[in-house]
RNA sequence: GCGGGCGUAGUUCAAUGGUAGAACAUCAGCUUCCCAAGCUGACAGUGCGAGUUCGAUUCUCGUCGCCCGCUCCA
């Protein structure tokens, strides 16, 4: 392989491609520019991930229930939540130099400069040419996805694929809290797509108009939200390093109070060093104290009373919501920057060549193990698939007996499997294989009978 | 969406107005083969569409996609 990474982030996207992690979206007809698809390998990483953030945020609690709730939900929803309105802006374009506004802005800035509204935007000069009312007529920019119900495609039918997983949640409040006995402060967990109509996809999968979400909306008594921010803040930050993010890798923007969304207190976001060309850092989490807005509004505008009723003060109070809000497809991209590494190891020829491995927690590993027979035969290839056989049963394992054994290994390294497991010719004799391991190359032996324990206890959390 | 750049096997590159070649990768075979080994062979490409032309991968236009810069980014 010539390889030339000019980058990390490069050399992940090559890798991604070759080996099945991610591949374009529709490729064979030129691609969508909308999504990308997740391979054998990055299937496997992107469920890894989720059981790991819903083992984490959901089971692994008691003050945590899990959701799983539609993607179309009533209209009504999103106009109540503020979504129809927030995610519709007025474009406008400078006919001159072909810059792009939005017309509210443009508005607003003049009647802030001249102490007066604009009595139309003919009045109002390009910032950046200075061309007086060059502007096109302005069109309307949503950025929620439209699709249509039932048998006619008008107005009636339309309806918006869900821009956040988390309004499901809002609007089965109660339903969870009543069936699954909660009381704040207790939290509701959702994993799932989302659809935003952005302008600029990009990044390789970092932004994208079809995405994965894993949202927890957490309720707590009012007056306790800000303690809650912070415990969330630390307890998703350890959730990112405990799988093995540098935390130099990663730091907190705390977004400016003029510029927070429109339900937002205080949003706290995590950023990851991905490397993009400019800034450097993306944001892989939101950690939002929504206040009591969403509950609120849904209350006023169905008319079903979400607020909670405490016994012990006898009072019906709106929960504030903490909602730590992750990108797992950002997360994935995250997980794989981090994880690759090239080295150097000796091969047959005396010399070293180049090694590239993704150094990734065993949780996150597509593949546990390998089984390799040292040599294709008679003898021992049988003995390597009754071994991956056992293994597949608590496992993902792979195998593998094509070509030399040292490529084998470099394959397997280079998706990230800690373990790699060998049948030789000794094996026939002793009844042991040599197990190797992904990040020292150091070689044990272990016998048969014991390399599903050996395993075992080398993938806790698995 | 606008402006600029780009699009050749899986990857990295080459070549040409007369329908493309290499390396590595992949696959098959041989070799008792522990860190990308050797030998033999195979698969595989001009993003898509139209136009000009006797003939287009090459020229033109459109389209799709990628990269950079704007606009947007809950």
């Amino acid at each position: 392989m010539a390889a030339k990474p000019e980058s990390r982030l490069d050399a992940v996207v090559n890798l991604s491609k070759r080996r099945g992690f991610v591949f374009p979206t529709g490729e064979i007809y030129g691609g969508s520019r909308s999504a990308w698809d997740y391979g054998p390998l990055g299937v496997e990483l992107k469920e890894n991930i989720k059981r790991q953030w819903w083992r984490s945020t959901v089971t692994g609690r008691d003050d945590i229930v899990g959701l799983d709730s539609a993607v179309i939900l009533p209209r009504q929803v999103w106009e109540a939540s503020g979504h129809v309105e927030v995610f519709t802006d007025p474009l406008v374009e400078c006919q001159s130099c072909h810059r792009r506004y939005r017309a509210d802005t443009l508005e607003e800035e003049f009647a802030e400069k001249k102490g007066r509204p604009a009595t139309s935007l003919a009045e109002i000069a390009c910032a950046n040419c200075g061309t007086r009312g060059a502007w096109t007529e302005p069109k309307m920019f949503s950025g929620l996805l439209k699709t249509f119900l039932g048998p006619v495609e008008d107005e009636s039918g339309m309806v918006y694929l869900r821009p956040e997983t988390a309004q499901g949640i809002f609007v089965n409040f109660k339903n969870v809290y009543q069936s699954a006995r909660r009381k704040p402060p207790f939290g509701i967990g959702q994993i799932g797509k989302s659809f935003r109509n952005e302008i600029t996809p990009g990044n390789f999968i970092f932004r994208t108009r079809e995405f994965e979400q894993m949202e927890m909306e957490f309720f707590v008594v009012p007056g306790t939200d800000e303690e809650w921010h912070e415990y969330w803040i630390k307890t998703r930050m350890d959730w990112y390093t405990g799988l093995g993010l540098s935390p130099d890798n990663l730091r907190l923007f705390e977004h400016p109070k003029e510029k927070l969304s429109h339900y937002a207190k205080r949003t706290v976001d995590i950023e990851y060093k991905f490397g993009f060309i400019g800034s450097q850092w993306g944001e892989l989490e939101g950690i939002a104290n929504r206040t009591d807005f969403d509950l609120k509004t849904h209350s006023e505008k169905s008319g079903v009373d979400l607020s909670f009723f405490d016994q012990a003060s006898n009072e019906r109070f709106l929960p504030y919501v903490i909602e730590p809000a992750a990108g797992l497809t950002r997360s994935l991209m995250a997980f794989l920057i981090e994880a690759y590494d090239e080295d150097e190891a000796p091969n047959t020829k005396g010399g070293v060549d180049k090694r590239i491995v993704l150094r990734l927690d065993h949780r996150l590993a597509p593949v546990k193990a390998a089984v390799l027979p040292l040599s294709r035969n008679a003898d021992l290839s049988p003995k390597a698939r009754d071994l991956s056989a056992q293994l597949r049963q608590s496992w993902n394992i792979d195998f593998d007996d094509a070509q030399a054994i040292g490529r084998r290994y470099r394959r397997q390294d280079e998706i990230g499997t800690p373990f790699c497991i060998t049948v030789d010719f000794e094996t026939l004799e002793d009844d042991a294989v040599t197990i190797r391991s992904r990040d020292t190359m150091a070689q044990e032996r272990v016998a048969l009978s014991q390399v599903e324990s050996w395993l075992a206890t080398r993938l806790i959390g698995c």
